[in-house]
DNA sequence: CCGGAGGCTGAACACCCGTTTAGCATCCTG
DNA sequence: CAGGATGCTAAACGGGTGTTCAGCCTCCGG
């Protein structure tokens, strides 16, 4: 969690920080006073610093926002090539609060949408960057294939407490969940899953002339 | 939404109706109060009828599980040689009440887990047949194959309002997600997503001996 | 040394929540 | 016809919520 300058230990980075990792966990139903007690201040602190809980949460979005961008751009092609760069800083243990939150966020109805785009934009540059590569298959409507994968990742996330063994804690949630099921979707995305091409036939004979987004 | 027998008129029946069809669409937070106004009826008969709050949402759980287990009962291998029951039932509009009531209550942390099973069991059901029959390939897991299918499909449910177009109306969210997807679907579904099994070979040597499932 | 600005707090406000209680009609049963 | 169960409500209670406000310290510049 802790950011790169240690002059950023402000009780006001420090509400943030909190606010996060309180929202990651519990959703954004936490209440302002939760927050404060966590940070050891005031409520009213809170509300002096940025107006109103939807203030906090705002610059909240802003942050994590800012900090994923600042890390992804900082990735080597190198570092990217088994993996997008979303994919790599979710198994970062220091990173597990920031993910947690973009998880609330992007689920969230009035979620403005900046989060759902970072994710698609981010795994679709990965894809046509292993297209050109060779490494995986052409497609007829890259835009969407890329927010296939995302919600297929996405949603094993979401999903976590169901997809993970039976009392598995809270913090190995989502290693557990990768564990059970990277083999099986390997076998997907290696060998499909249909036996043969009828499906995906009929599909393009019933509409002939469809283009890939308007 | 209105159930077979109109003698299911009684206020009880209309009460639970409305806290399924609020609760799905606002989420558990909607309140009893709410409930109630959009019923007709005080508050009060809400608790009066099922203790409180959470013993209503005990008897609507039971509700639609019974309501859709009854209804994939009834279905003929016929109509299953295409899609799931759950896939089939997802595009009736007359459902779509119970099917929001089930996205928001097997996203819920506390949740038994009956909708997921119920879920992932139907779509296992589905898959063993179809690859009985040869129009799917077989797996080394069928369990988390079909639960990484669950999520596939949930996850583009509970991400819809990223998926559909922008400005496309609440009702038509759904269509018009599974518009979107498809094609992109059947693709990966029948060619993959990888040009070679470098990937999968690489997995499966990594870790030789390991079981589908403990 | 003085004074103002900024960080910060305690107490209160208005509102909404789930729930309780007492009591009202109504209807079925003995 | 009496009487008790049943369906239902109005009003209130206690507690949690976001937010406001007056005022406290502390530190820094003139």
């Amino acid at each position: 969690m802790r950011s790169a300058d240690d002059a950023d230990l402000t009780a006001r980075a420090r509400i943030r920080d909190t606010a996060i990792r309180r929202w990651g966990t519990d959703g954004f139903g936490a209440s302002v006073r939760g927050i404060a007690a966590d940070a050891g201040v005031s409520p009213a602190l809170l509300l002096h610093h940025w107006g109103s809980k939807d203030g906090l949460r705002q610059a909240c979005d802003e942050y994590v926002l800012d900090r994923f961008a600042r890390e992804t751009d900082r990735m080597t092609a190198q570092e990217l090539a088994t993996a997008s760069a979303w994919a790599i800083l979710d198994r970062d243990p220091e990173f597990a609060p920031l993910a947690a939150y973009v998880r609330r966020a992007v689920t969230d109805e009035r979620s403005a949408g900046r989060f759902w785009t970072a994710l698609v934009d981010d795994t679709r540059r990965w894809l046509q960057q292993a297209t050109a590569a060779g490494r995986v298959l052409p497609t007829r409507d890259e835009e969407t294939r890329a927010e296939l994968l995302v919600v297929l990742s996405l949603g094993a996330q979401l999903l976590a407490h169901h997809l993970a063994p039976p009392g598995t804690p809270a913090d190995r949630l989502l290693a557990a969940v990768s564990e059970r099921v990277t083999g099986p979707a390997l076998e997907l995305f290696t060998h499909g899953l249909f036996t043969d091409d009828r499906l995906l036939q009929a599909y393009l004979d019933h509409r002939p002339g469809e283009e890939p987004r308007p």
